[in-house]
DNA sequence: TAGCTTTTGTGAATGGTTTCACAAGCGGGC
DNA sequence: GCCCGCTTGTGAAACCATTCACAAAAGCTA
């Protein structure tokens, strides 16, 4: 099978939020799909020609088949198991925002190594000790973990997650974090999002000799 | 001058916590640099030559005049006044999450729509009206905003600001925001990152055709 | 059925980023 | 002061992603 990259995969996430809002018809042109997307029309057609020929000629694309493609390529069409480990803020506040739910990730589980918050029930998840995390990770058949604990506890809880055979990790600690190859990890990194804002600002300013016109 | 990838930048934002925790001596190579970044060590130095020569050869960079050189780089030498809109639970954990006020980024003010939190007082930050955004954001200087509301209302959050003179935007909103040309734009989507993983576990799973060796 | 319009799917061209490979420079040892 | 080993800085090469451009198909009309 051919290689994807990942921003085609990000954009076939975009392609699929896009199709799901959609009210103009029951086709869309790869025009219309790349205006909404921000990008452009062959880029569409190429992302989507990746993984077969979906779309009539003359027509575009048929809106409930390709949202229907999409969610098959993307694996959506089926419930995900995940765990949350750490119960901080940002767990908390991961926990609370249930709108992957709707898209068919299901947090079963939380953990965090503190006794003051284990045991705690967060609507109806009880929150267990970090002891227990290979244990919990099998019970629920936990497919992607997603790791909200401070960065120096981060690659110590990958590796345990690892070892338990978790395949895919989802990372939020402000750190870098090593897997096995055959494990996917996504990193989501507030300060380097930041710091690329500070950047665009800093040599904004740095460039513009004597002022701007606005 | 010339045009630097938004995948540098980021790598630049890596090395410079590297170096922040780095422990092995007052140089460092763009060996170890790299391994400790996950990229090559070519990498590094195609990555700082963009920016000036900094290191000497045979030797490695300096740690301390690298770090300087980075924080000038990405605009570290200065204090960001940052404001949040959305007060809902991921603004609270942002608000909560103060790591990044180490590094010069402050959050000055914070604004929600709804009445049962305007007025509420985080950590000594009053949460104000979002009928006070423009006045607030000029009160306060505020040079970045980080976007925490619900999808449908993020694009009118994001032309306020906008019209307001912002010039750098975070979107945690999961949807696909327009800036105009000139306006830094960074998006946090967890749904987009979530759907990756899947993505990776599925075809990992379509691909291996007979069971695999572990 | 033939002709016209629309829009796809895709090879080729372009543009950009990463890796390679090596000359140039630096410090330390003698 | 000179040689040696190490590590940078950087053109050139390789690789990857995006854009271009157009033939091929599909529907519609008459």
């Amino acid at each position: 099978m051919k290689r994807i990259s990942e921003s085609t995969v990000g954009r076939l996430s975009l392609y699929l939020r896009i199709l799901r809002e959609y009210a103009g018809g029951r086709t869309i042109s790869s025009e219309e799909l790349a205006g909404a997307a921000g990008t452009s029309a062959a880029q569409v057609r190429k992302d989507l020609s990746l993984f077969g020929t979906f779309g009539k000629r003359g027509l575009g694309y048929s809106v409930p088949e390709l949202t229907a493609e999409l969610r098959s390529i993307l694996g959506l069409e089926q419930e995900w198991n995940v765990a949350l480990v750490g119960a901080g803020r940002i767990g908390q506040a991961l926990f609370g925002y249930q709108d992957f739910r709707t898209q068919g990730f299901y947090i079963r589980a939380v953990f965090d190594s503190d006794p003051a918050k284990v045991g705690q029930r967060w609507n109806g998840t009880e929150v267990r000790s970090d002891a227990e995390l290979e244990q919990g990770l099998a019970e629920e058949a936990i497919d992607i973990v997603i790791v909200a604990v401070p960065g120096g506890a981060a690659q110590t809880v990958v590796d345990r997650v690892v070892a338990a055979g978790v395949r895919a990790i989802l990372n939020f600690a402000p750190t870098r974090i090593e897997v096995p190859s055959g494990v996917a990890l996504k990193n989501v990194n507030m300060a380097v999002e930041l710091e690329g804002l500070s950047y665009a600002l800093a040599s904004e300013r740095a460039n513009s000799g004597r002022g701007r016109a606005d």
